[in-house]
DNA sequence: AACCAGTCCAACCGCGCTACT
DNA sequence: AAGTAGCGCGGTTGGACTGGT
């Protein structure tokens, strides 16, 4: 059976030649692709459209970067995956030069993988409960030097996953104003130590939330996700999963609740917002993700992560402002600190 | 050297959407 | 409104490659 465009043609299928890939580029080189139906027939190859498109895209277009994924262009993966899920178009329009069969590919081949290492739910980026994590060690076999540079969970964390058990860890996040603005909260003044919900890691009711003030930082670097992703959290997705991947938060800590948000994330999330119909979308997505407290939040973490509820290309334009030109070195401030 | 299993990635497949008739 | 063509996307496949035995 072949493509609808071609099913009367006999087209040749499988890897291309030199010479095919000469014949298409010279073509559209020189013509445009116009109707990719109709380049085959014009550029002399026995091809159906659909393929021909599909070589020039994944292979040929000049622009196209070849080689290795950098360890930025891993981090905005992983960063995007969390938000977009396997929507592998709109994470590599992030990554000039690279194409959503490359992101994908380098996404099963190794992200998922490296993910898993760490002890995190590729497919939700939530920890696995120690039962699966163990479960899974084997298949998670990954050589410390494969390690990402700066990743969420450190591979200290990974190697006292069993201590975890009986000393909590704390997470350590630099806050996104400098030590002494006048911009940072007051809560976050007073408060660096933020007790997680008992559900939040594990079903260890002493799990820390540690909001580090001591360290300063460049607003301009901090990769504005995480506060992204917890501002436009629908209560529905709440109630299930994680999508910072640290374990989700409840407004007891300060870090999910709308109203909370605000003075914290909003300065940020509304910078470079023109459009009104942003606005509004943004304020509707924020009155309607107070989190219940009586309901908790925590049931299920490794549901899967419902990214239906997001306007994406608000996502899109509020999580990589310029494209993935950011700098996400920033992102060794967070780390699980013990 | 030969075989086998695992990995990687280019290419294919099928579906959904949109535009056009 | 219904049918068709074209395109884009995400999932899957198959062959080349690699490392271990």
């Amino acid at each position: 059976m072949g493509h609808r465009c071609c099913s009367k043609q006999k087209v040749k299928r499988g890897l291309w030649s030199p010479e095919e890939d000469e014949k298409l580029v010279k073509y559209i080189a020189t013509h445009g692709h116009g109707s990719w139906s109709s380049v085959p027939k014009f550029a002399g190859l026995k091809r159906c459209g659909k393929s021909c498109r599909l070589r020039w895209l994944n292979y040929l277009r000049p622009e196209l970067k070849r080689g290795c994924f950098s360890a930025v262009e891993e981090q905005v993966i992983i960063d995007a995956h969390r938000i977009l899920g396997n929507r592998w178009s709109q994470i590599s329009k992030h990554l000039p030069g690279r194409t959503d069969n490359e992101v994908k590919n380098f996404w099963n081949s190794r992200l998922k993988k490296k993910l898993m290492a760490q002890g995190l739910d590729p497919k939700t980026h939530n920890l696995i409960p120690s039962h699966q994590r163990a479960a899974n060690k084997v298949a998670c076999n990954i050589s410390p030097s494969n390690q990402q540079p700066f990743s969420i969970i450190s591979q200290d964390s990974k190697m006292k996953d069993v201590s975890m058990e009986i000393n909590p860890p704390i997470l350590t996040l630099a806050s996104p104003y400098p030590s002494n603005s006048s911009a940072q909260p007051s809560m976050l003044q007073t408060t660096t130590s933020l007790p997680l919900p008992s559900s939040c890691y594990d079903n260890n009711p002493s799990f820390i939330w540690n909001v580090n003030t001591q360290n300063s930082y460049d607003s301009s670097l901090f990769p504005c996700v995480s506060s992204i992703e917890n501002s436009l959290v629908s209560p529905s997705s709440s109630t299930s999963v994680n999508p910072t991947g640290f374990g989700l938060l409840d407004e007891d800590c300060f870090w999910s609740c709308g109203n909370i948000v605000e003075p914290f994330e909003a300065a940020r999330l509304f910078e470079g917002m023109r459009s009104q119909d942003q606005e509004n979308q943004l304020n509707k997505i924020c009155d309607t993700q107070i989190v219940d407290k009586n309901k908790g939040v925590h049931d299920n973490m490794d549901a899967p992560f419902d990214t239906s509820i997001y306007d994406l290309e608000l996502v899109d334009s509020k999580l990589f402002p310029g494209s993935m030109c950011r700098d996400l070195s920033s992102m060794g401030d967070l780390s699980w600190n013990f």
